[in-house]
DNA sequence: TTTGACCTTGACGTAACGTCAACGTTTCTA
DNA sequence: TAGAAACGTTGACGTTACGTCAAGGTCAAA
């Protein structure tokens, strides 16, 4: 046979046969005298071989190892956790599935809002389309679900749960019109330090102390060459920066009181 | 915002900031005087929307296009496409798993035998471990189902079924012993022709035409620019090299005969 | 002042081949 | 018998989504 021959006899191409020589995969045959090489029966038997174990998705490295260490125990090891990694596989798909249905459904209420399910459940409750705070508070509640892993989402999740009951949902709403009230009101406007203690006490007291946590001049001492995450307070910043005169000023007595809260 | 507090915050590398500016997947922002990108929030939003696209499953340049296209409709068809596809890799992982379980199960009886699971049982039935030219005739079947494609295999084993019913076995097991007796005879050995003739009426008739479609001979003249798939009969050879003489004149009157009964 | 953490651009490495390129060999066909 | 297809050879670049140096400039604290 020619590299062509047992190529279609097993079903790949003969770049595949070369590449899977250039590894180490399969022993390179004799050659005749044109230098074309000349397969054996054994040969195929050993590509299959090769074959069968990469589409079931073996690595040609681990191929390769298992090969080399011949003859059983390696190969199952191997094989288990295969199975481990390919059942992973199975789920973070559903996962991603999930999330596509969730993004499907949303696409046309919140054209940006592709976030995860749960989140999305909660911020079609939380927040009015015509409120340009709320639709702030959106993209930083989307920011924070899009930044965690699964369980940092589940967290998230569960502190802002308090917000959604019908009561704290009504003074969400109320409290999202005098910010928006405040947007082309100065650092001094009177309204200022009613809608911050408002705001203060609508806060769910979890949700504030993490909050708190995340804000850069609450490092505790922990490793002394460490600075933490290293990301606190960059975020407030760049969300202050958006923020008109009197709405930053809101802010800051927020965060101020929180604070001393600690 | 500099580059490693957006992607602290988003939770990608800085590296993975400055690959998507360079895909034009995130504006560059403006520079400070110092050279360094300064982000906004709206750059975090934007950033996180990649992110979330990206997580379910579609490639940077899908995300371009879509957020090219900005606003609605086309996304909605990626999205369905993509949930199609997805679903695909379940259904391809599922089988691979399937075969998986049964590598798992098979490695211990024969250590080279990783082959689709209804195969795997067909072979346990059908080739005793201790016949040399059972482990031939195996190979050749696991070469044909490694080739196959998954209707193919399907094909197959129902070509082999009844070769599996207990007469047939008994048969075939018969025939096998026969055939072991000639690894050392010659070419002119006088047991040949009846070993041959049991084996033809041992094959059942449609295994037998598929053999003979494969034949080098059998071409239909189909296109004319072409050589049919091209495959065909290089297995034949590569097989009767591996045979003792015997073995080879009784393959060779098998097919003579299979030929003429065309 | 020096260290260390940050930033800049540029370029190579990854997995498993696909796809030329540039060339020699075999085989079919006119 | 010649020319065209179809095969074979090695070598090298392209693909995806970044990771990981390299070689240097900037900025804060010790």
């Amino acid at each position: 046979m020619r590299i062509g021959e047992l190529a279609a006899l097993v079903g790949v191409s003969t770049r595949t046969v070369r590449h899977y020589h250039h590894l180490g995969l399969l022993p390179e045959p004799v050659r005749l005298a044109n230098g074309y090489r000349e397969y054996r029966l054994r040969d195929a038997v050993a590509l299959a071989r090769v074959r069968r174990l990469a589409e079931v998705g073996l690595s040609l490295d681990e191929i390769r190892d298992v090969l080399a260490d011949d003859r059983g125990r390696e190969l199952r090891e191997v094989l288990v956790e295969l199975d481990a990694d390919l059942a992973r596989q199975q789920e973070a798909i559903g996962v991603r599935r999930a999330r596509l249905a969730v993004l499907l459904a949303e696409t046309e209420l919140h054209p940006d809002s592709t976030v995860s399910p749960d989140m999305a459940a909660v911020l079609r409750d939380l927040s009015p389309a015509d409120s340009a705070f709320a639709r702030l508070d959106r993209e930083m509640l989307m920011l924070a679900d899009t930044a965690a892993d699964p369980a940092g989402r589940a967290e998230l999740i569960d502190l802002m749960r308090p917000l959604t009951e019908p009561e704290a949902l009504a003074r969400g709403h109320a409290l999202y019109e005098r910010l928006d009230a405040l947007a082309d009101a100065g650092p001094d406007d009177p309204r200022i330090p009613a809608v911050a203690a408002d705001l203060v006490a609508h806060l769910p007291a979890e949700m504030a102390a993490a909050m708190v946590a995340n804000l850069p001049g609450a490092e505790d001492p922990a490793a002394p060459g460490s600075r933490g995450d290293g990301e606190g307070g960059a975020w407030l910043e760049a969300l202050s920066a958006e923020l008109s005169p009197a709405q930053a000023e809101v802010f800051r007595l927020v965060v101020v009181t929180l604070k001393e809260r600690t």
